[in-house]
DNA sequence: GGAAGTTGATTAACATGTTAATTTTATCGG
DNA sequence: CCGATAAAATTAACATGTTAATCAACTTCC
């Protein structure tokens, strides 16, 4: 199977931001998908849970911001993860619109099963990839939604050196 | 910040670089997608067209190949695009499973429609970002997947062909 | 206090991602 | 020539993303 490239004419494209940032993140999530399903759990799923462990108990809306999971499927994976005894809900005291997620003691104990091959997997991509390279990409994307997030200057040709907001 | 920090506990999940990839992605789609939208054409179906426009005509397997987009994903994508009559199919001359696949007048003429606005949208981000930041990006981007294909060259474990599969 | 507006969560409808199985055609080995 | 194997595309089944609409519980303001 030849991977040579015939053209370049449509570099253009396939190097785009967003194709890079979709074909990265394709990438790594091929190196830990393998794992979570040997484990019988989804990408998602791993997301909702592993955030559940930072605290106590999280509203759904809360959730769904850390997860990056939008409210539709935020919906659909609690109902799957409470069919499965890994997480609970119940009404907030204060306010009945808004539902408490919090991780049972089957959840937590999956977590901690899983836990150890993802850190080994993730340990090995650092590796592959090199701490200085990763530590810029963490610092890049991790600005970058609040580089986007200011105001669209598209006439003007400031410079860019304290755009810090 | 150091990630040397070994504790029991998982690292802090929303700063994975699954996760950063993720968001970015989201943060730069939000851009385009209205665009897209305002033109009744979705993000993948502009994938396919953008990467048709470069040649006269691809294979299937190709085409998935530069839009990131999977078999069964990319079928369904070419048969509505093919209902639209963006799109033409015709079997490969030399190999009857093959389909080669390419862009109709109309589809080339939404793409010259849609363009302006992409490119003018792509403009102002990578204004936002900034230009030396966007190159970095690019580099650290662009390498990645290779980077991860590669074996482990930095430390501790190193086995060349022993761990058979 | 109550109509109007807002918010948290869900549902609906459609498009896509992921994996596995299937179909058709090519290719290979005997 | 033929049976086994592989490749290209599709189909199937399920989970998720996206947008809009819905419902119930709160808030605001008059």
């Amino acid at each position: 199977m030849k991977r040579s490239e015939r053209k370049t004419a449509l570099r253009d494209f396939s190097r785009s931001l967003p194709m890079l940032l979709l074909q990265s993140h394709q990438a790594v999530m091929a190196e830990f998908r393998p794992i979570l399903r040997e484990h019988g759990i989804t990408e998602t799923q791993w997301r909702v849970l592993r955030a559940l462990t930072t605290g106590e108990s999280l509203r759904a809306s809360r959730l769904a911001t850390m997860t990056l999971i939008s409210g539709p499927s935020l919906t659909r994976i609690l109902r799957a993860l409470d069919e499965q005894g890994l997480i609970s809900r119940r009404v907030e005291a204060g306010d009945q619109r808004a539902s408490q997620i919090s991780i049972t003691a089957a959840g937590r104990k999956l977590i901690a099963t899983v836990a150890p091959f993802s850190e080994a997997r993730y340990q090995s991509i650092g590796e592959r990839i090199g701490a200085d390279r990763m530590d810029q990409l963490y610092a890049l994307l991790g600005e970058l939604p609040a580089r986007l997030r200011a105001p669209d200057t598209t006439a003007a040709r400031q410079s860019t050196s304290d755009h810090g907001a």
